[in-house]
DNA sequence: CGGCAAACCTGCGAGC
DNA sequence: TGCTCGCAGGTTTGCC
């Protein structure tokens, strides 16, 4: 489900609730996600006030007061839900998948919930977190300030894989998947199957500003929902209403200017697995 | 090392 | 109605 702009659309929800508060109670349902829970796991969370939120590419990222970082991953289907104090749902009984249960000082309560478990929870030591096994080879991430042309195009030169490829690999840039990688290319004009090291100079700029844009409009939207994805809120994200190639196979490519007929409208292939979206005109 | 298919797991919609 | 198939927003593993 996730990627950047929905990790961070759940970030900002669970801050309201999180940040500067307690842990009272933590409940873990079953003994492991996509792997085990680490020894202790509730206990150690347990008492401990959260500083801050903070998100890695699509890494959740809750710094404790006692020097410690629980690292989240919410894989495709995972979600939090934020339960007011107030609201009668707090008393609701759990639902299918929920794995997690976090009762935060004030009165509110947020779950996590994974239909599939591809996601995950690890907790760690904050000083040794950018070393951690699963944050270690992430590549830069894409709306900070040293995300540009030249930095993009280093570490594609020599790859021979498609673009498309190249993008979906966290190494390369942190945080992009699969809706966003069709999104981008199509804003910088690249088709999904170019050999990555040509994109250099030019077409490296135009695609770090297709990617840095399309991020920063659909954070603004609260993220695409789908399927699975809610707002901590439990609020729709709506920027699905402005893709203008994902999940568009057939239609009208929102660029073009000729008919479907004439153009063939926008194309879907697969590519190393998974599904591309683009327009063969607009996208060289 | 680079690149790709398969694997992990559940749910849902399409088609028969 | 009910079954099977294919597909889904991610990442790792193992095999060339």
């Amino acid at each position: 489900m996730p990627e950047l702009p929905e990790v961070e659309t759940v970030r900002l929800g669970l801050c309201d609730v999180f940040q500067g508060r307690r842990l009272l109670r933590v409940r873990v349902l079953r003994p492991d996600l996509r792997f085990p829970f680490p020894d202790r796991f509730a206990d150690r969370l347990t008492g401990r006030r959260v500083e801050r939120l903070n998100r890695r590419g699509k890494f959740l990222l809750m710094d404790l007061d006692n020097a410690t970082t629980l690292i989240a991953h919410l894989g495709m289907s995972g979600r939090f839900r934020i339960y007011k104090s107030d609201a009668p749902e707090l008393e609701r009984p759990l639902e299918r998948h929920d794995h997690v249960v976090f009762d935060v000082e004030g009165g509110a309560s947020a779950r996590f919930n994974d239909p599939r478990r591809f996601g995950f929870m690890d907790l760690v030591d904050t000083a040794g977190l950018s070393g951690h096994k699963m944050l270690a080879t992430m590549g830069p991430e894409p709306l900070a300030n040293d995300f540009n042309g030249p930095a993009l195009a280093a570490r594609l030169k020599g790859r021979k894989t498609p673009i498309k490829a190249a993008l979906l690999d966290q190494s390369v840039v942190a945080g992009l998947g699969n809706i966003y990688v069709s999104e981008a290319l199509f804003r910088a004009g690249l088709s999904p199957k170019r050999t990555a090291a040509t994109v250099q100079g030019g077409r490296a700029e135009k695609l770090v500003r297709a990617i840095r844009d399309v991020l920063t409009e659909a954070i603004a939207a609260g993220g695409s929902s789908l399927r699975d994805h809610r707002q901590p809120s439990g609020e729709l994200g709506y920027f699905q209403h402005s893709f203008a190639v994902y999940g568009r196979e057939d239609e009208a490519c929102p660029g073009c200017v000729c008919d479907v007929g004439k153009t063939g409208g926008i194309r879907r292939i697969t590519q190393s697995g998974r599904s591309t979206f683009y327009c063969a005109q607009k996208q060289r």
